[in-house]
DNA sequence: TAACACTAAGTGTAAAGTGCACATAGGTTA
DNA sequence: TAACCTATGTGCACTTTACACTTAGTGTTA
């Protein structure tokens, strides 16, 4: 994956978690992209999510199969187009949660050989 | 970030920790390329390291001025470049760690919230 | 000696995901 | 009318990776 670039403090770095997020929220409540947008920035506060990545991750949901969308009017606003979650969606959230659960243990396992190594140890090189 | 493909099962899938896990391998006893894709594959067991990821990821770093490298004959076998970490290097390390310190939160407030879903709760839909 | 295997380092290319900027459009308010 | 908010989306550049392949030194075996 590329992040795009981003190796700055703008915008959440949700690596690879955009989708099974997208996922979780339209399960607790179907809904439409610009409404996520604004869970995604009330949860990770300060943080701005790009819009452009959660509509296009939400397009693909639905490619996929794990989500499906119909057009809702608003009374005061563009259309929206809301988004539920399948069977499929709610099976791929579950794999997803697999995945991320090995991810989080790969970095504990990391984190605690990082811990443990000898303080001033370690073998750098002058510059 | 893309990941080639890799939705399968092969290689492992070490999305935004190569250069991390390199930097701290190096730290820990300078080396070269074809010894880390060894220790790689040996802490992670029965995955495999893509060679090429492991040598780009490795040149990046010198790029970067995180490593230091030079060439070293062997008693037997093609030369190496064994590679040291520098200040610079071990800096970069632990702003790594800092990042994936964030990341593990994220995912464990992922699955936190994943957990506290009802059970045959959510919306879903049809098909 | 030719073939093969192992060590060692690397490149070419396609695919995938993201950030940023921008486009489009309906509705509300100054 | 202009500005602004809601709402959805696209185009492009950039990054990272998997997979396949290349190059090259050395040792072993048929």
């Amino acid at each position: 994956m590329a992040t795009g670039k981003n190796e700055n403090g703008t915008g959440i770095s949700l690596d690879r978690m955009i989708q099974p997020m997208l996922l979780m929220l339209i399960l607790k409540k179907p809904t439409h992209g610009y409404e996520l947008i604004q869970s995604f920035n009330a949860v990770h506060e300060g943080e701005i999510a790009e819009p452009g990545t959660i509509y296009r991750n939400l397009r693909r949901l639905e490619r996929e199969g794990f989500v499906l969308s119909g057009w809702e009017a608003s009374e005061s606003g563009p259309a929206r187009r809301k988004y539920a979650i399948t069977e499929d969606g709610i099976k791929a959230l579950h794999e997803a949660v697999l995945k991320l659960e090995k991810q989080k243990q790969q970095i504990e396992d990391f984190l605690t050989e990082y811990n443990h190594l000898p303080k001033k140890g370690g073998h750098s090189i002058e510059k």
